[in-house]
DNA sequence: AGTTCGATCGCCT
DNA sequence: GGCGATCGAACTG
């Protein structure tokens, strides 16, 4: 056939620290149907001593997925109309998520692409990715994530997460330096 | 039962 | 830089 599909990540990749996870999600592929993506920017949300992340108070009916095994897709509605799409990491029973806050789509770029891409409510509705999608398992689908098929060298940047009050001091946001399809606010220098 | 407010975004001044 | 949209989870009483 001339689609080959590599296999998605192992979920082993997903059973580690949440920050390692967050870190090496960048660069690799998100895909859903015929859309693909490359992931450039993306935060950390910790189980412990991280009052900001929802898993913060215990599992709950929302939060539940969080605190299950890794690789599983925690999407939340925010503000009443947007989703937000995480990735579960660490193992069964330890807490702890990655927000994917940019991708940089892989086919059909146009001139008006990045502004439906560059932040996590965007590119949530560019790629069709809903409530529906809670809990599914990205090393099966219909959600997966695999390795690029390139080697290309990635400069990672580090900063303070976005938009939130607690622990807005922690440096848990990771993106790829340059990336055109960053978000605005993380492009923005940290402020000292 | 009522209130508050958020891991956002786009439009307004 | 500020604010409204629009919903539900979490918190108050």
């Amino acid at each position: 056939m001339t689609n080959d599909r590599p296999r998605p990540l192992p979920r082993s990749f997903y059973a580690r620290p949440t920050v390692e996870v967050a870190r090496d999600l960048l660069g690799k592929v998100i895909r859903h149907g015929e859309l693909s993506a490359r992931i450039v920017e993306t935060e950390a949300y910790l189980g412990v001593d991280d009052a900001a992340a929802h898993s913060a108070r215990g599992p709950t009916p929302r939060t539940g997925v969080i605190f299950g095994p890794p690789g599983r897709a925690y999407v939340y509605l925010i503000y009443g109309m947007y989703y937000c799409l995480n990735i579960v990491a660490e193992p069964a029973g330890v807490a702890g998520c990655v927000l994917i806050r940019a991708v940089e789509p892989i086919t059909a770029i146009t001139g008006d692409t990045v502004k439906a891409y560059n932040g996590p409510g965007k590119l949530t509705r560019a790629m069709g990715i809903t409530l529906e999608h809670y809990g599914v398992d990205v090393t099966r689908g219909p959600i997966t994530i695999h390795m690029p098929p390139d080697r290309e060298r990635i400069a990672i940047g580090v900063s303070p997460r976005v938009g939130i009050r607690q622990s807005a001091d922690l440096p848990l946001r990771f993106f790829i330096q340059g990336n055109r399809f960053v978000s605005r606010a993380a492009s923005r220098e940290p402020r000292r």
